[in-house]
DNA sequence: AATTTAGTCAACCGCTTTCAT
DNA sequence: TATGAAAGCGGTTGACTAAAT
């Protein structure tokens, strides 16, 4: 049954890699290209398991990396990335987000920013939120967290939708399996969640629209934000700004096609 | 010059999802 | 269908360096 182990974790080196070492990994996938992580570091002759290699590759060795300072429009972008997905929607149940269509892909957010950010990995743009971005918001008086100005008074009693709550009812009154797509979303009140981003099924009528060539979803009608103020195109509810989406930007000030979110799955 | 404190970032850890068996 | 390892993710840690005292 399953695969078998990754690595003698008994036999394997821990901590900075050397100059050897990363001049064996980067030979190896120079020769044989990247993937088969758990082969790898046999192959190679490193001392090192998978999961280290890949992490040394993609944050380190990869020669498309940009090193160097970040830029100010990277800053930018980063701030606005996050400030759409940065949010603490991981509250939702993951099981929910699966059975609504969702992809739970929308919530892992520095792979996302870095997807939009070329030569950027998502763990240098974590590590330089932390302790750059994170500084430089709170100096201009904003909550990076919420992105929010920070002398704003808290928002109280925040109203969430519990399916895991609801599910677990049901499971209870049937004794067993429960269909969650069929399950009434139980309203809770939940102080620790700020569900700054909206979040709905996918929207019918978008598709209906773009089926018939009506036009094309922009960042935050593609996030479900389509009535939020962040939307900006034709098909969104709360936009009537259906100009600015006939020359195909969105809200970031970039192209549509570019912040497409079918563009931002996973590396 | 020595010590302490703060900042940076590579690497590790633990978790979830995916996928081979 | 069940199982368990691989892959991939975000959060955290700790080594290192620079600045302050």
């Amino acid at each position: 049954m399953g695969r078998s182990p990754c690595c003698e974790k008994a036999h394997t080196n821990k901590g900075a890699w050397t100059k050897e070492e990363d001049d064996r990994l980067i030979a190896y996938i120079r020769a044989h290209g990247e993937g088969c992580w758990r082969s790898l570091p046999k192959a190679a002759g490193l001392l090192r398991c998978g999961k280290s290699c890949r992490l040394r590759w993609i944050n380190y060795l990869r020669p498309d990396l940009k090193r160097g300072n970040f830029t100010e429009e990277e800053d930018e972008l980063i701030i606005k990335l996050h400030s759409l997905l940065g949010n603490k929607i991981h509250s939702v149940s993951k099981a929910w987000w699966g059975v609504n269509g969702f992809s739970w892909d929308l919530c892992c957010r520095w792979s996302l920013i870095a997807g939009r950010l070329p030569g950027r990995t998502d763990n240098e743009i974590k590590n330089y939120w932390n302790t750059h971005i994170r500084r430089k918001l709170l100096n201009r008086g904003i909550d990076p967290a919420t992105h929010r100005p920070v002398n704003e008074p808290a928002v109280q009693d925040v109203t969430t939708i519990s399916f895991a709550a609801a599910a677990k009812e049901e499971e209870k009154s049937s004794g067993g399996f429960v269909c969650k797509e069929e399950k009434n979303p139980v309203i809770e009140k939940c102080p620790d969640l700020n569900l700054e981003l909206r979040i709905s099924p996918p929207y019918q009528h978008q598709h209906e629209v773009l089926k018939s060539g009506g036009g094309s979803l922009c960042f935050a009608c593609s996030l479900g934000l389509q009535n939020s103020k962040e939307c900006n195109c034709s098909i969104g509810g709360s936009s009537s700004n259906s100009s600015i989406n006939s020359t195909g930007y969105d809200f970031l000030g970039l192209k549509t096609g570019v912040l497409d979110y079918r563009g931002l799955e996973m590396k």
